[in-house]
DNA sequence: GTTAGCACTCACTAGAATAGAGTGCTATAA
DNA sequence: TTATAGCACTCTATTCTAGTGAGTGCTAAC
């Protein structure tokens, strides 16, 4: 029981997570002596084993049982041994390619479709976020008639994204003045970043202030609600535990789209690619681990995707697959042939 | 063991479906007796189970437990005693009203926001469905830039419903010649119903024709992609069974947006408002009943609000909240504050 | 037609015995 | 000093056996 985390312990450790998340049962000493590349008796294993008890990286459900990791196990697994994804793991990478290269439609569809194809690859609920209003320049606005004193406002965002809104004026407005307005609205908001509106450009026609002026605060608003998300195979946490209440819990959680943004976010603030357990701080996926990756359209980062599983999960194959989809959607989203 | 439904054989099924639903596990002659309203003794009414059971109405689970209603059990049930919805039944009637005179916001949230007060109400998942694409008619057709040879094009519905789809041209195309065909498109096309777009209208500028023909192409498509659903509580399917794998069959289901939508369709092409277990012809919801009710904007019928949940539901409670709500939700769009 | 009485069925529960996996410790071997 | 074989020990999971009780169907009496 020498004082320190080597080799042996580390390999060992590996050993169990790799295991453990195949056979999702407790492993023992005996069935790690019998694995290839670990040439030391049972006994020597249950020394280390011990160690890495004490060192809180593995814990026993009972005392009669072999180890599971914990949260902390996965992350020393996870920082020493999936470092860098490596494509190998993900043997469908033809399909990834494919996928990206037949792929077409709106961008809507693209994320949710990146989504769907996320989830398949991976069978645990995937997660898309659309552009961040931080970075998305407005491209056109647009005002539509809807009915006497209804209209509707429309922005196009440089990433094809279309946001709306429908809004009620005190007088009757025609045709021609709305296209007088949209056309002022677009030359002069034209590359101005949405999440950065503050000061209405000069009006020029009187009449038109006040619409002018009610279309850019709603301009405004479209910055908090502009970051959607796209989440599928939510359905799946219901195979990845059995336990009716844990499935409950996330997929409550999963439908708070809000939180489940914030979440994506904090794990990249912080710095990393993967959130463990109760790392993530949101006490009902306390059972779930979360890989996320930025994607990148045209050199600027542009939003992110997202797995949530189990903490039981194969890490390297699942990193993989996030690693190869957001780099696929942000070379689809360069091209641009959308 | 008269040979026909009578009386008294309706009121033991009625209370039989009232007791299951509430307990959630079978009930023996016994404790309907019991109940006040039936003033028989147990003997006489498993009698008459006997019958009910022999013509499958109820079943049993095994040889010495109560009686469980059956599909056809249900059908009856609801047939009988709750044919039209009774407002006494939803508490929250106020709340719900509350609910329109608040809410605003554009369509989609206006959508989502109703499949969640649904959801809330009821505690299962809720489905509402825009605006079916046979019912509405184009308002605006705009085209929009995205880049040298990438165009948005964006259509407006006289339900206020945005599509939009990208699209490449093979040469560019400037801001003027743009708005040239926006003009031409949406003189041409308003009021058309977008589900039978068939005979492009004539072209003013030969130059323009491919940019027209493609864009009319493209709407022609916006036919069978516009049926939008907002599907709100999913999670909560897995409160309703204690069955892990049905909540994964159920789960699954409900992901697949489109056949959720011809299921509520076909319920209502049947000319009913609940759909029973397997009458719903989708194995995977053989546990489960839908509850739907079309709401009605200024007159014509413009999409669906339903509910999917166990077959052991409260159905006149959830009955008189899905009619509340989609009147509550036709009320408010016909108003058209949007 | 209704009901009291009764024998019967069968899921559910509790308790006891058993098996087996896995551990920690200790003494030995390298 | 380090690794290993051996062994006693622990504790879950399984299997078995009653035993309990809810609920039924049937029959005979009202």
């Amino acid at each position: 029981m020498s004082g320190s985390m080597d080799d042996r312990k580390a390999a060992i450790l590996r050993a169990v997570v790799d295991e453990y998340v195949q056979l999702a049962e407790p492993v023992g000493s005996t069935h790690i002596s019998r694995l290839s590349g670990i040439n030391v008796s049972s006994a020597t294993i249950r020394n280390e084993m011990n160690y890495l008890e004490q060192e809180g990286y593995l814990i026993q459900p009972h005392t009669s049982a072999g180890r599971i990791p914990t949260d902390k196990g996965y992350r020393y697994y996870v920082d020493t041994f999936v470092k860098d994804a490596n494509n190998s793991d993900m043997p469908e990478i033809q399909s990834i390619e494919e996928f990206f290269t037949k792929a077409h439609g709106a961008l809507a569809e693209m994320f949710s479709d990146t989504s769907r194809l996320l989830t398949n690859l991976t069978n645990y609920a995937a997660v898309v976020t659309g552009p961040d209003p931080e970075t998305v320049r407005i491209r056109s606005v647009q005002l539509v008639s809807l009915g006497p004193k209804r209209i509707l406002l429309l922005m196009v965002d440089s990433k094809g994204v279309v946001s709306k809104k429908s809004l009620e004026v005190q007088q009757e407005i025609d045709e021609l003045e709305l296209e007088k307005v949209s056309n002022f609205l677009t030359r002069n908001l034209r590359g101005s970043v949405v999440g950065s509106l503050s000061d209405l450009p000069l009006v020029e026609n009187p009449q038109l202030d006040n619409l002018c002026e009610l279309a850019f605060s709603m301009l405004k608003e479209f910055k908090s609600e502009n970051s959607e998300v796209y989440i599928e195979g939510a359905s799946k946490v219901a195979n990845a535990f059995d336990a009716v209440d844990t499935v409950r819990k996330v997929l409550a959680t999963l439908e708070q789209h809000f939180l489940v943004v914030t979440l994506i976010r904090d794990v990249l603030a912080r710095g990393r690619n993967v959130g463990i357990g109760t790392e993530l701080g949101i006490p009902p996926l306390a059972e779930c681990s979360v890989v996320v990756s930025p994607y990148i359209v045209e050199g600027e980062q542009v939003g992110s995707i997202g797995l949530v599983g189990p903490t039981r999960m194969n890490y390297p194959k699942v990193l993989a697959a996030v690693n190869l989809v957001s780099t696929g959607l942000g070379k689809r989203l360069s091209e641009g042939r959308g």
